[in-house]
DNA sequence: TTTGATACAGACTTAACGGTCTGTTTTACC
DNA sequence: GGTAAAACAGACCGTTAAGTCTGTATCAAA
């Protein structure tokens, strides 16, 4: 593996872990037993770096683990419903959880670098508007009821799943990924398309 | 306005708007006009400051802004409807909200400082306790379904209202709030109690 | 085998920040 | 009005972290 590409791996490890603002380059460098010298051949700043690795990993991260499970299926709500549980398992194993690095960093960047929270927004965006393409597709396809409103559901989706993953932080992780799930498809019931008996 | 007070005002505003690491103590001190001082005078530590700040305004705010206005209310449901709907609406116009500060810091503590965290959990506590409790009420008063399962209600409705502020954060708040209480009441009329007509 | 570019190593500079310490002013009280 | 404690002012110290700079090893091509 390339110094380079190790380094945007490790560098994502510990700004997930332990924050950007609290993580220096020194951890980093530690971490894979390189030096300055290494990194500032590679990056001109540490800013750069870390837009480096948000637009390359994280970006594709989330479309993997967050858009694609979603895009090509048939009923959106039941895959929507699976791609949150298994997001949601796997952070629960402490795994990264690409839908909240992007929640983590937003808050910390928030009204502190707005070029960093572009970025941030910008995936955000991604994975919003693919929501709503499915929602949509859902609606034609008869899986959700008519008259919902895509993007209301798209917004409410998000701010719930980044609101359980600050909370999944500390304490009972299980529970809590259980009672969400629980009420996520009770909301889903009521705005899927009445089946007629 | 006694000089502890006024600092423990201005520092949560600052640590609140810029994040307790990237705030220093001369920050506050030059927003006052004071020295070191003063602060050393009043407090032995960054982080015994900060937890007295927590303790003292943080709870206090949670309490009125969060709790109380839905405790001692005949139909919880719409008391939480409007209860959310003023506490985003105050985050609109850039004040404090409590709520989103709570999260806010423990995205910023979580794992870096146990005992911050702790602190900051326990008031999530008292909300999660209260919104059960006012929940269960509603359930024997006729306002919310009897196979509710409140605790999950509590989870998912913290959840949303926690993530729904942090991509307040930026851009169309006004939107989003719309969208978010849309489909807050949405998911609410799928837990009531279904009236006799 | 020389040469030049790439890939590092690591000492050093500079600035910021938490905390200390000494000194001065204000206030309460006899 | 004298006195002691509380309420500050501000220079100073130690550490940390981003970024610089000089020097060295590795490797490909001539």
């Amino acid at each position: 593996m390339a110094t380079m590409h190790r380094m945007q791996v490790t560098g994502l490890e510990l700004f997930y872990k332990q924050g950007y603002y609290n993580t220096s380059i020194d951890d980093i460098l530690k971490e894979l037993s390189l030096s300055k010298g290494a990194f500032y051949h590679h990056f001109e700043s540490k800013e750069e770096f870390f837009v480096n690795i948000i637009q390359n990993l994280v970006f594709q991260k989330v479309y993997h683990m967050l858009v694609e499970p979603i895009s090509a299926t048939e009923d959106p709500l039941n895959a929507i419903s699976k791609c949150f549980e298994d997001a949601l398992e796997t952070a629960e194993h402490n795994e990264l959880d690409y839908g909240f690095v992007l929640s983590n960093f937003i808050t910390e960047f928030n009204r502190k670098s707005p070029e960093i929270t572009k970025y941030l927004n910008d995936i955000l965006k991604v994975w919003e508007v693919n929501l709503i393409t499915a929602l949509q597709k859902g609606k034609s396809d008869g899986f959700v009821d008519r008259h919902t409103d895509s993007e209301a559901v798209a917004t409410y989706l998000i701010s719930s799943y980044i609101g359980v993953r600050t909370l999944m932080v500390e304490g009972n992780s299980r529970m809590l990924r259980y009672k969400y799930m629980q009420q996520l498809k009770h909301y889903f019931r009521s705005i899927a398309q009445k089946q007629m008996a």
